[in-house]
DNA sequence: AATGAATGAGGATTCATTCAT
DNA sequence: GATGAATGAATCCTCATTCAT
């Protein structure tokens, strides 16, 4: 009996709270950051904000609960990736396009949530923050690559985290430019350079990097 | 004559606004973006808040102020960079360098400011964001290094995307990992991975690209 | 039923609305339009700031209810006359019989509010302001007086502008005198006049007016 | 020397004083009083803040300066009427005409100082208030009128202070119907009422006024 | 004497949070 | 348990007035 109904309660609980989620998406699309309030989102859910409080003791908390929700697909990909027998590249290569699809289908809350800094702030729970977990990952992914023999030996955290910066640079690309590509087109681009680089193969000569020059100066420089 | 106390005044003005730009920085640093009130800044600049409203009209024009102060050097060195006769590879080694150089220097700015999107949205200028515009040369760069028969033909504009989003990430490594490394380490590091990619060269295989599979999905893609 | 809470809550914020017409009232007598802040209202209303900003959006929306509330009755007693079987005359004495109390009464609302420019700028409602509103009423009193053959033919409108002006006059003479007389006193003196004018009848000679004098000037004009 | 000197000081002094009178002027039409602020006065008038402050110690000070001097011509004139060997019917008639040709050709600060509560409060002498002065003189134009057997005997100051309401009330006519009559037509209009009533004369039979009545009261009253 | 930068009290408005019904 | 009215601290901005140059 007494099962049931917590179980109840919990379901409609669990509802609400994805009521209020999309709300909360709502008004931050609508508002931005600065104009979401807890009365507008109450309002959006269709609940009183007496209710709202019930559910969120604070707007901090709600922040972070939509922050969560939004991100929690795409740790959720990324822990199963990791886990998967796949090549390091593979690897790369589906997290970039799965994030690239959740990123645009879920735009708004992203604008506003994840890529804002005023929120990492706000939301920035006492341990690991999400961009330090995907990091991780990442870094497993590359060490395991550079392990099989595939990549060749770099800074996994480095390299790891200006991986997940072009990532989000695509992503600002395709928001940008308004247009939305091939699901693969930008996908396949990023993981390219990535393992080939830029430089024209056969025949053609580039200038050395300087850490093959040994650090001496160009004009200019 | 009145050539001269105008250029006191000038000079007068030009000191307290750059006292204000520091206040705006240490309070943004220390309270974030949310509690960069305009009374605290005006009295971290010893000022009144008065006289705040002198120098800037509004929050925004100050903030505006702060934004395009802080971005300004990476701009003018980017168009400078642009102009000059080296090879694409150099300029975007360079271009790495020196905007390395200016984030870890001036951290909180770039904290809080300039890779915020609520501040994005409050400083957007009317025509084209900063962002668009590094965009823009750095996209004009690689087309460089297209027509040079440096660089295999690639999207200028989105590798440039990509190219400023791992050098942002490159920087956030540095301040998540606590520690700055050699100034060339983590720059040739950037430059290293866009030229040649992560692939290891000599005898190893890797898995195609998707480009030149032709499209075909791997299992589980 | 929902019926019942929903006429409370009506009953309730007409209450609380008449608690801060009152307050709004002796703010205005005690400090004048310029001190007359949301604060001082608030306090003097018995609520907080916040509540004040619950029934009325900004100041101006308060003003305007203000300014509303007190001239209604005004409003609704002319037009109750305007249409009632009486002479026109009498109409007109019934009319500002009725202002004169109503002023007497209001006085401090009359006194900061709605013979005041500054407000009338402020509350002045897209179309017909009250007064415009007030003048087109009597004139068509005036013209029923033209058309029953009761006055002589004169410009309506003007004359209910100089009507109600002479009203005002009135009024503003009880204040200023300091004493208010009979109820009929001053009253009957203003329809006496604008009905037989100055003039001593009987034998007494006066110049001619301008218009019987074919607009000849006398010396001095 | 020491004389020149004073002289010519005076005269600058009043030569300033004028451009700020028109300044002022200006700020208060485009303005409003609540938008006259002591630097867009200064700015207008092409001095400096503090150089407005040597001229007008106080807002106050300048509000009254600028009040005083829009309704000098006007006390001046009625003063001057006040003692001319005329009729009183005359009097009055040229009064009104000067006012209403003076108020229309100054009509921005009637409409934002002399007619304005607010300022009324704020300038108001300790004395006596220039509308008192004016009902003072009125009074004794219509007692003259009185005693020489051209007007009924009615309450002087209340009648002055009804002409006076009815005075402004013909100008805000003008004001409000945009149109400018002919010079005299308002004017005689107002002097006619003023004197003739609006009773239809001549076989025509009205009811009585109340005073006639013997006050009565008629059905609906 | 003229200037205009500096001042800071004051005012309108918002909003997260509480609590009586 | 749900509600939404009440709260008041906090924020942006204005402007009369002063005073050092």
């Amino acid at each position: 009996m007494a099962g049931l109904a917590e179980r109840r309660k919990e379901m409609l609980d669990e509802f609400t709270r994805g009521a209020i989620y999309e709300a909360a998406v709502n008004v931050l699309t609508q508002h931005g950051l600065g104009g979401a309030t807890m009365d507008r989102v109450a309002s959006e859910a269709g609940i009183a904000k007496g209710s709202l409080y019930k559910y969120f003791r604070t707007k901090r908390a709600l922040l972070e609960f939509v922050h969560n929700r939004a991100i929690e697909p795409l740790q959720k990909r990324l822990s199963e990736l990791v886990d998967q027998p796949l090549p390091a590249v593979e690897k790369l290569r589906q997290i970039v396009r799965h994030w690239r699809e959740h990123l645009v289908q879920n735009r708004p809350v992203f604008e506003f949530l994840v890529n804002d800094r005023a929120v990492q702030s706000l939301v920035r729970d006492s341990e690991m923050t999400a961009r330090a977990l995907a990091v991780h990952q990442i870094a497993s992914i590359i060490s395991q690559g550079i392990q099989q023999g595939a990549f060749r030996s770099v800074d996994p955290r480095l390299v790891a985290d200006m991986f997940i910066g072009a990532a989000i640079g695509m992503v600002e690309h395709e928001f940008s430019s308004g247009r939305v590509r091939e699901v693969d087109e930008a996908t396949n681009s990023l993981i390219d350079i990535f393992v080939n680089g830029l430089m024209a193969r056969g025949g053609t000569t580039v200038l050395p990097s300087a850490r093959e020059r040994g650090g001496t100066q160009l004009p200019g420089e």
